[in-house]
Parts: structure tokens; sequence; C-alpha cells
DNA sequence: GAGGCGACCGAAAACGTTTGCGTGTTGAAA
DNA sequence: TTTCAACACGCAAACGTTTTCGGTCGCCTC
């Protein structure tokens, strides 16, 4: 087992100093062709690699990004994973990551542990509980730490930094106003509970869909789902007192759902019944019938976090100052499939 | 923008030494009463918080585990990582992830530029072009260097290390034995090409059930799939010149392609063809129909590979030297759902 | 032969910790 | 008054780098 070896180990073995070493190793005009020679062919010999930890130290930076999101076994947040993977790894940087489990604690716990050194910035979605206690004293000291936050997805108006979101009432009022397009005037909703931020703007968006084509709002097509293993009769009642023509979901789950709920009523998709669901993942994709979808462009949305992230850490001091907050929008489109009919 | 504060400004502003700081918010007694009192006063004032990468340096650990994996918007591959995560955080360590992407040159320069001290040692799962080049020096070599590395999954046996798998035979023979109990006697198989070791494993475990039930293998009922976007023609062939009664996917996504390939062609899942999948994971969940699969638990597969890597990293030298490698089998179990009937 | 210059190299500081050891001050015992 | 612990604290090394600032040659010039 032969361990990594050291610039002191190199400059003891040819008898030269360290700081020799290290400038041969740079190709410094300052040490002479013979002894970059020999340096660098016993260099090579012995694969020597520059410890990172030391470098990060010397440095004060560590090429490394810090994530940290509701959870990992999901397929929007896996996209963005790899969004934010490929273009910090094209600019030399890593990623930690770290899962909150939609805990506030955790959200804090994790990000407390990654401040310290860690890592240059974060890239983050908050969890349920942050967006339901409404609590951000730990985003905000770690920015004012000089920590640079770029977040995604789940955001809050209350912390000032760089975000990259969708137009989430936009998307969800275009995939409302396809479906009157098409002829459907009972149209419910399935969304979650007003806290999530983009299941409360996706919602906005079926009202004013709604609104503008003249269609009334009934609060009994709007079912708000906190938790997905009792939603069932939630949405069973929805068929069965109001008749829907198509269905809304703000996201894939309660679209799947939706569709598995309607089948076992006898309800034939799309057939007797249309549904338009939020993200577009591997369920839409490949459940029968696969599902019309707002496509929400995860890698997209990922590579532009990283972006922005790694162009505020490499930003020099005076462009810092004058620098405003930015909010990034990635656009959504409809991607159509077997879900949904014309009426 | 109030900086982090470190040990110096601490001790500059109380008029003592640094390590007369160190000590004292260590609680050391070496440290009078008084000082250790102000000197913890002041630093939750100023919200001290050790530097990770100085500890890092100075201890030669940095508390952090790289993850390589091909793939990361992939199910199986996200709840390993979830596992890991937990178990990590439970530990004290944080993991960082890096994709290969299925490259093998990428899955190299990932692993060289963790191996340079970022983190403890290695969690992975080999990419496609690793295994089909079948060169793994590089994996090798940072064992080599005393970087501890465990293997899940997509493992080799021509590296020496602890290893987290699945029974890939037995487990795919269990699901042709389930098919065979049912009634079938024509059971297709769609799988991998070989040099995936999984793939290669579940074909011979699909293999020895037809042959331990006297069920002659017919070589026109396997097929191989390179590439899923062409896959359809040769799924098609199957299903018109082999009618088979039953179908054994490799993966789910296999599976639910062979279903809608089925469909099309008229045929009813379960009524006229059954299905069984592997890997336990959204699709085979959420389709229509849901689809009954071999379950492969990956938050329990990460977290044993997790728990393996820091057993090893927390072990004493002495301890070190007399242990052996070690390969854990993770249970699978059939999880039986719709997509299956009896003949 | 003195001064200057360029080529080549080394010492040391710095990043932020921890820790073994040395040292000064005190109080009490002799 | 001397001696010796005990106590409280500081020094310095170490982890592995990079980089600034000198320093020592030898050679050239006048």
């Amino acid at each position: 087992m032969k361990r990594k070896v050291t610039l002191k180990q190199i400059a003891r073995e040819l008898d030269v100093s360290i700081s020799t070493v290290s400038k041969a190793l740079r190709n410094s005009i300052e040490i002479s062709e013979d002894t970059r020679q020999k340096v660098q062919a016993f260099a090579k010999l012995y694969n020597y690699r520059p410890n990172n930890i030391a470098l990060s130290l010397k440095n004060k930076k560590t090429k490394t990004i810090g994530i940290i999101i509701p959870e990992i076994v999901h397929h929007f947040f896996a996209t963005v994973i790899s969004g934010i993977e490929q273009v910090a790894n094209e600019n030399g940087y890593n990623v930690i990551v770290c899962l909150s489990n939609e805990s506030f604690d955790k959200e804090v716990i994790n990000m407390e542990m990654l401040a310290n050194g860690s890592i240059d910035g974060f890239i983050m979605s908050l969890s349920k509980e942050t967006q339901l206690k409404k609590d951000f004293h730990h985003i905000t000291e770690v920015i004012n730490q000089g920590m640079p936050v770029v977040m995604f997805d789940r955001i809050t108006n209350d912390v000032l930094c760089d975000k990259v979101i969708i137009d989430d009432q936009q998307a969800a009022y275009d995939a409302v106003d396809f479906l009157i397009s098409k002829g459907f005037k009972n149209i419910a909703l399935v969304t979650t509970v007003d806290y999530v931020s983009v299941g409360k703007l996706r919602t906005e968006g079926y009202i004013n869909a709604l609104k503008e084509h003249g269609i009334p709002v009934n609060e009994n097509m709007i079912v708000k789902i906190e938790d997905i293993e009792n939603s069932a009769s939630k949405i069973e009642k929805l068929f069965e007192e109001n008749k829907p023509d198509a269905i809304f979901a703000v996201n894939e789950l309660f679209a799947v759902t939706s569709i598995k709920l309607a089948t076992k009523r006898g309800l034939k998709v799309p057939d007797d019944i249309s549904v338009i669901g939020f993200t577009d993942g591997i369920i839409s994709e490949f459940s029968t019938p696969s599902i019309t979808t707002v496509s929400q462009n995860g890698i997209k949305m990922g590579g532009a976090a990283a972006k922005m992230l790694i162009d505020r850490l490499e930003m020099e001091e005076e462009e810092e100052e004058n620098e405003q907050y930015k909010i990034e929008l990635i656009e959504t489109h409809l991607v159509e499939r077997e879900s949904t009919a014309t009426l």
C-alpha cells in the first residue's frame, strides 16, 4: 500500500526545498530546466496529485457546491441534481448532496454542517415544513456570512437571493386553457395544500384560466391533498359528486392517482375524462395511458441554478457590490400524450 | 456581512492565545473556569464554528463519502443514495455525488478528482462502459492508496473490496419459478446485453428455473436489448413469432415497454399475457396495470454499503490488517400486483 | 576589481485547527 | 526564606499547499 506522496516527500528525495518542487511542478521560470525535468519526472513516477483539502484551506475555496433538497427519490429533484452536476463538473466543481426529508430541523442541521467551510455556495429547494413555518433564519444567516445561495422551485420571497423557477401560474393557466380549448368546461383541480408555494401558484393559474373564459369557479371541484396516502376518498368523492370531464393535477403523482381511481370507477381515460399533469417524469411517460403534462425541465433548472451560483462565486469583489439578485424563469411546455382527448 | 469568526480573531479580541481559546472551547481542564466562561460566551455570541477544512487537513479525515454512480435519474440509484445519505448522516458523514453517465472516462476522472483528499472512501456502481472494457485500474489504484471502496449492484469480481449485492440469479429464478407455478410454460425473457453483470446473472437465473422444471430453453424467446430507444422492433418480433404467455423483464423499463407494446397489439395484460419486472420503482407501482416485480430494496442496499464503508473507515489499524473483504447479500422479494394472473 | 544583474533556489508566512510541552505565577509546606 | 506543586496559559509543530521575499552565486561591464 503506497500512500499518497506529498511535496515534502518529493523534496526530501530529490534534496531540494518544498518551494522548489511546487514551482517546478507549476512550470515556474524561476526553476532551471534541469530541476524542472527531474521534479516532474519524479512526480509523474509517484503519481503526485496536490491535496485538495490543503488547496481549499489555502485558497479559501473548496470548488464544491452544496445541494439541499427535500428528497432525492423524486424524479424531478433527481433531474435537477443531474443538471447541476453536469454544469458543476464542466466548471471543475463537485456537488455534495444533503436531504432534508421535508424536515425543517434536518434542513437547518445540514446547512450548518456545510456552511462551516465545506462548500462555496448552496443550491436549495425548501422543505415543506420550512415553507409551513416560514422560518428562514438559517438561510439568511448563511447569506449574511457571504455565502451565496440559489433557490429553485420551492422558493420564498422572504429571502433575498438568486432564484430559478418556472412560471407556475402561467404554466397552470396554459394547461387549463388547453383543456378549455378542447371543449371541456367541467374541469376539476387536484392540488396540494396552500402552504406549498408551487401548489398555490398553480391553483391560481387554474382559477385565472377559468375566470378569463367565463367559467365559474366551483370550490367543490378543487381537491386539496395533504398526504397522498389518504387522498383516495377525496378524489373519489370528486368523481361521485361533481362528475368532472377533465382534471388538472398539479403533479404527476396526483395525475396518475386520479387516473387510477377513475379507471377503477369504470371511467375511461381519455374517452370519458381527460387528465393533465404537471412535471414531466417517468410516470407520465410510461404509465398507460401516458399522461399529457406540463413539462418542467429539471435538467435545465439545475443547470441554470448551477450557472448562476458559479457566476456569482467567480465574480470579482467589485462587481459583487453592485450585482442585483436575479430571478430566472425556465420556460415550460405542454407535452401532449394519451390522457387527453377532444370533447 | 459578518464573515465567519476564527480562533485567531477570538484570541485577539480576548487578548489570549489561540491555543487557550481552542482548549477553552473544548472544555480542557487546563484552562481556568473564568477564561473558559469568557471564551465560550464570546464564541457563542459570534457564533463560532470550527472550520471543517482545517479540521480535515489536521485529522486527515474529511468525514465525507464519495458516491459514483452511472445515473441519478434512475429510481433505483436514487433510492440507494437515499439509503447511503441516511446512514452517513447518522454517523456524521456527508456524501458527495458524482455521475459517470455510463462513461468510463468520466468515471475515472471523477474518481481521481475525489481521491486527492476530498473524501475518506468510495461507494460506487460501475458504468456500462467500464463493465464492457473490464478496465478497473482506477479502482485498484485508489484501493492501493489505502482508500476503502464499497461496490454495489453493478460490481466486478476482478476487484477485491467490500461489496453489496442482491442475489440476482436467485431472484430471477424465483420470479420465473413464480410464473411457472402459475401455470405458464411459454415464458420469454427481455434482458440486457451480456456485459451488464446483473443482466447476465438474471438471465442465468431464468435459464436455471426453466431447466429445473424441464422446460426447454428457446433462444428465440430471449431478447437482448442494448438501447431502449430501438428496442420496440425486437420485442414486437418476439410477440409475433413466439407468442409468449408470460414475460420476465430484467428491469422495470423493459417490463413497462413490453406491456405497452403488448397492449398496442391488442393483447391484454394480464389476461392474455403476464409480465414480471425487476426493481420495484415508481413505474411498477403507478403504471396501469401495476407491475408484479422483484423488489430490490435500494434504501437497504445503500444503507448496508454506507455501514460497511464507515465500519472500515473507523476500524483501528490493527483490526484493519486481518479484516477480510465481505460480500453482503440483500434479500429480495416478489411484489405481486396486477400484471400477473394465473393461467 | 567593484558594482550590477540575472539565474536559481530556499525560508517563511499564510490558511485554521489541535495538542504536547514548556514556563511563569501562585500559594502552601518545609 | 526557600522549595515545590498546582494551576493557567503560551509556544510551536503539524497537516499540505502556494507565493512573496530574499539570498547566493557566477558572470559581465567599465
